[in-house]
DNA sequence: CTGAAAGCGCTTACAG
DNA sequence: CTGAAAGCGCTTACAG
């Protein structure tokens, strides 16, 4: 088996088979207008001839540059990130960039080890959607190095990084504000772990547009859970077992909201018409469950390729964004979404 | 900010300050009992002082080897997918590999890209789980250049290369006998698309099970459709719109599955009890819907683990597997997944 | 337009 | 145990 394992043929090997010289051939490999049209057609048809493969390691370490990022991810498994680590991949490719991607699975431990295995790699810049509880120094340390790194839809702050990511703040405060206008009072935030910045924000939202309309802020409300399926049990139970249950609920996100329609459902409640229901995280989830739920959504895409356009900038050599860009949060209203469940 | 940059410290560097020659720090750097134990001290003080990161792509070049390792998936939005890749990284990077994750959306043409630009970068093996409709000469023209290449989850018959993935066709046969087995004779296969092998796979086993109990093939009740959520509703209308219905469907995966049985609930049919579905490829998600879903469980984390170890194997200049290593397909029940269903 | 030489950051024999 | 030299596959001035 290993037998048929050729070594890879070299610039010199080509060289040597279409009769020029190894400057010739680099020449070619880059398309340079320095080489005649006659000689580029000889080379590349020994290029063919001896299935030569670029070896991009090799030019990188030459020319001191890297086409190589890095993207840190913190849940793979999460079709949320999922899709931001697709976006990003695309928008990396098409700029010339390969993508490393690598997950992290919330575990800070891993997310350092992950990252400097990148460094290794000599990575030209790092995009990082960072793991739950990571402290700002540690990415700051990173950047500081002279690394290029962008933060995405997990901010960090105080770290002074170029972020860029969802606006939690107006999306939770555009749904709290959703349900009030609906006639809900108590309103409960469900799942979700104060530990991430993600969910303070949200909280922060929240709280921002009870104030605003003077409804006073019961901590009782905020439910923790973890941001999974799991949780919609346990944070359904605890809602209904509070002293005057709430009606209405903004959840984490979309996962954690179909849990949480699936628990009322199980105890008899019908969202939307009993209990109402909003997710954030729109991973065209909403869409497809019955009764369909109410998402502020968050264009992935559009926030993928920004990052990505921030990141291929500062390795360029530009200058990084003057203040974090948020993407715009849009309330999707899908179904009755409890106006009957405030009049009960 | 740029002026922040500074320029990397390479062994040289360490050496000068260590005073030592960059050979020693080279040994040093591998732990080489070669170097003694204060020289060593002194030289990984110099390395914190400068705050080295070494350059794994100019030793590779150096020693003609890489320690990254590509894995091509399909679809990394579908969690499957995910898991496996997230099996596989954990598996690489335990083994001292670092995987470069490219996703291909089930685009060949991006396959080809994406797997070209990992050559360039030098990887030293693949795992592929190839996107649908790939052809096997494609991927066997790249392990006959030398490159060890493992399939992982799609197999492509006639290539010849090393296949790790799910026993698609034991998995549908179990099924579809447990549906066989609570008094179903017409049984649908729902979703998905006969241009993936897995899919061939599993509808063999299907009709394998229904000709070992003498239940003729009727191919109307094949209802092919991508296997995403969305595809649900038209799956079912298409198969409650047979001359004679089926009451009972294996489904291509959980996802689509689960998409049938709301369909199902949108047309006032419970599932379990008067229409019996069993789902394909356990991410786990078949516990948490209402009723719970009996699904046939692959153990993907074995999977991936398996898929990591045989690339490493043929990497490391060990011979591949004699013949393709299935996961064992275990049926999970779960709720009464429709005997009544049969009965009415 | 083409070639010879130097060098990117490492590792690897090979002397000392 | 340590150092000087060569070389991995490229690119980059610099001559011709």
């Amino acid at each position: 088996m290993r037998d048929t394992r050729r070594a890879r043929a070299t610039i010199v090997d080509i060289a040597a088979r279409a009769g020029v010289s190894k400057s010739t051939v680099s020449l070619v490999l880059r398309n340079s207008p320095l080489a005649r049209q006659q000689t580029a057609e000889r080379v590349r048809d020994a290029m063919r001839e001896l299935g030569y493969v670029y070896n991009r390691g090799a030019a990188n370490l030459r020319r001191a540059r890297s086409n190589v990022v890095g993207v840190v991810v913190s849940d793979i498994v999460n079709p949320f990130f999922a899709e931001l680590a697709v976006g990003l991949e695309n928008a990396f490719l098409a700029a010339g960039y390969l993508p490393i991607l690598v997950n992290t699975g919330e575990d800070r431990e891993r997310q350092a080890r992950v990252i400097q295995a990148l460094r290794e790699q000599a990575v030209a810049g790092l995009v990082v959607s960072a793991a739950d509880r990571t402290e700002a120094a540690a990415i700051k340390s990173l950047a500081a190095s002279g690394l290029p790194v962008t933060l995405a839809m997990r901010d960090l702050p105080g770290s002074g990084l170029p972020y860029v990511g969802q606006d939690n703040l107006e999306g939770a405060r555009v749904a709290t504000r959703h349900l009030l206008s609906l006639g809900h009072a108590r309103i409960a935030f469900l799942a979700g772990s104060s530990s991430i910045a993600t969910h303070r924000e949200r909280v922060d939202g929240y709280r921002r547009a009870l104030a605003e309309v003077g409804v006073a802020f019961d901590p009782s409300l905020v439910i923790e859970a973890p941001p999974m399926r799991e949780s919609g049990e346990q944070v359904v139970a605890r809602a209904l077992a509070l002293p005057a249950p709430p009606r209405a609920a903004l959840c984490f996100n979309d996962l954690t909201a179909i849990a949480a329609m699936s628990a009322l459902q199980r105890r008899g409640l019908r969202p939307g018409a009993d209990f109402a229901i909003v997710g954030f995280d729109d991973i065209e989830e909403g869409a497809h469950v019955d009764p369909p739920l109410t998402t502020v959504s968050m264009q992935t895409d559009d926030l993928a390729r920004t990052a990505a356009r921030v990141l291929v900038e500062l390795i360029e050599g530009g200058a990084p964004p003057a203040a974090p860009i948020y993407g715009v949060a849009r309330l999707v209203v899908r179904g009755s979404c409890g106006a009957a469940a405030a009049r009960r």
